[in-house]
DNA sequence: GCGCTCTACTAGCGCGCTCTAGTAGTCGCG
DNA sequence: CGCGACTACTAGAGCGCGCTAGTAGAGCGC
């Protein structure tokens, strides 16, 4: 690369944006006047405003969110932090934006990945000022949560954090188990066995429910738990397993989300296997992935646009001071029953 | 929500953010000082530097950088729009995040979703001052991009725009399609049916190569192409197609990426077809989908992370003013044969 | 003509930081 | 002892905006 840099630099091809004082100027108005129209104030006349709109039109003028800021305390930014991989966090994005921008909120996404874990995906978010954060299923330590809620109002989604002051919005996670299982015995299933999700969110509560619906049903001694986590991985290596000694499939398998269900199932199509036929699948969540509809998954459903709106809403009251206790919303999933389950092999 | 919301608001519960004013009278030295110790410039002894960093983190001091863009020229800021469902962008992300760390620079995502378009999300990265921005396969019309290019630096992943002065870094897609296509005939496939990527990134050039490959065999009456885009369902769809006319199924399909595979493979496994027995398929993309031990899909691997460094490394140089022309970076794919393919039914 | 209110506008400080242009103090050297 | 060079630090302007406290002028009643 060149090493004229610094002279490059000064000759600044492109004009730096223009400012409020560029706009005001063009119109002949003050500063203040400009400010007061873009914040769309009382005080100014029509024809001003209308002046000021075309003259910043003209210029290109686009407030700087940046001086905004620093210049009113409120940043009006919330942090939402998220795992880029996972489609359910996609979901929750799409749902964020809309009500934020109801409510006068500009978002600011921050990913976190295997190369950069959330503490990082934190940090950035804290020092771009947001007034609060959005931690989409977060896998932070309980201790470092807490110390987070301390500085600034969080809420999580997805996830419980019991003895933490945050708030949360996550879905009740053992009536929509109890409604797969419900389902299943009720089709006459009896060997369901249970995909576990590892350290994912949700799966503790999910494996919990799993083990006392089936106690519910009289089926504690069927109760079988595979290891896994919530990726299509695991899920069809949990199909290998259970595949490797066909005398002791399972008739229906519950998975610990979609994702790990669609990897069970791909395995298990490609074995040859009918679905529902020889073997019943469900997953949890309802990510746009199971209503594919080819793959037409039984699942859950988690309302991601009404988590998300509410997980908005939490933060922003939160903010507006008309609150301090930690509030926890529990929403009320939905069973959706799809073409993945059906009766068992040998009573249908 | 209650009434008092002024009221609350300044009661202010939570002490405002310490500065670095706060910091510098607790050290007892000037916010000067400070601010070189956080640039980490020289001008400052050994000692004072510690007892600045541990004046700020006892009191919890994060430097501000709306206040830092502000007062900087630079921001330092570069701006990434997404769509946040797809699976190549979140390995693209994942990509960025290191190389920009490395040069300096910070990271604002902002997602373009069914419910937020892309000039949305553009609009939120400007206004929250990027010095540049990379945009992941954008589906902007070229107009729209020249008009956002004359503004400030932009780099196209995934995407060419010729015609339009943006710097650019994607994949030679038409050797990557050759070599599908050289694999399959190679194995003994002829009938080679490809499904179109509609207006995604890439289509246009995949479909034309597939075309030329044929041609190049002496193929050119068993071209086939079937409308599509680059999703699950329009491979579910293209298969649903396929099979509804079984005695004129082809031999080996060639879907236009990773996901659009993956939709065909489900509904094709799901029908009870073998694969690769009855069946060959190829994606596109090598997306972390496919190479998922259970799916083992035969693909084309594009460097994500190559082409994020690029990219970031391509529009760094040009804020530098290193260059002022577009430049245009391809990268070459490599063909990756899994276990999707094999030699068409009846030659095996 | 006076005070009053109301609309339409302006002056100017301050948000938290960066950065230029400085000032002390120390050291080495002729 | 004077001078330059270097280190360690500081003063203060200014980035682009929001916002408070103001003013100028019009309209109105008495």
């Amino acid at each position: 690369m060149s090493e004229d840099g610094s002279r490059a630099g000064e000759r600044r091809p492109r004009r730096a944006r223009p400012t409020m004082a560029d706009v005001a100027a063009k119109v002949g108005v003050s500063r203040a006047l400009v400010s007061l129209v873009f914040r769309n104030e009382p005080g100014a006349s029509k024809e001003t405003r209308d002046r000021v709109f075309q003259a910043a039109e003209e210029l290109g003028y686009r407030p700087d969110s940046a001086a905004q800021m620093l210049a009113r305390s409120r940043s009006k930014v919330l942090g939402v932090m998220l795992t880029v991989r996972n489609p359910f966090h996609a979901d929750l994005v799409e749902g964020i934006y809309p009500v934020a921008e109801e409510l006068g909120y500009d978002i600011l996404l921050s990913a976190a990945a295997p190369t950069r874990d959330e503490r990082k995906a934190v940090e950035a978010l804290l020092s771009h000022r947001c007034e609060a954060l959005m931690l989409l299923g977060p896998k932070l330590e309980s201790r470092d949560l807490a110390q987070l809620a301390e500085r600034i109002p969080v809420v999580v989604l997805g996830r419980r954090f019991p003895g933490v002051e945050v708030d949360s919005v996550h879905t009740a996670e053992a009536k929509g188990v109890r409604q797969v299982i419900d389902h299943l015995v009720e089709l006459g299933h009896a060997d369901i066995l249970h995909i576990d999700g590892g350290r994912g969110a949700g799966s503790v509560e999910r494996r919990r429910a799993y083990r006392a619906a089936m106690r519910r049903h009289g089926l504690a001694d069927r109760i079988r738990v595979l290891p896994g986590d919530h990726t299509e991985e695991s899920g069809a290596q949990a199909a290998a397993t259970l595949l490797a000694d066909r005398e002791n499939l399972p008739t229906a398998v519950f998975a610990s989300n979609d994702r790990c269900a669609l990897g069970f199932l791909d395995f298990v199509w490609r074995a040859g296997l009918q679905v529902p036929d020889d073997l019943s699948v469900v997953g949890f969540d309802d990510s746009h992935l199971a209503h594919l509809s080819h793959i037409d998954l039984t699942t859950v459903r988690q309302d991601p646009d009404r988590q998300a709106e509410l997980a908005v809403r939490v933060v922003v009251e939160r903010l507006s001071g008309e609150r301090s206790e930690a509030r926890e919303l529990v929403l009320d999933p939905k069973f959706v029953a799809r073409g993945t389950t059906g009766p068992p092999p040998g009573r249908g």
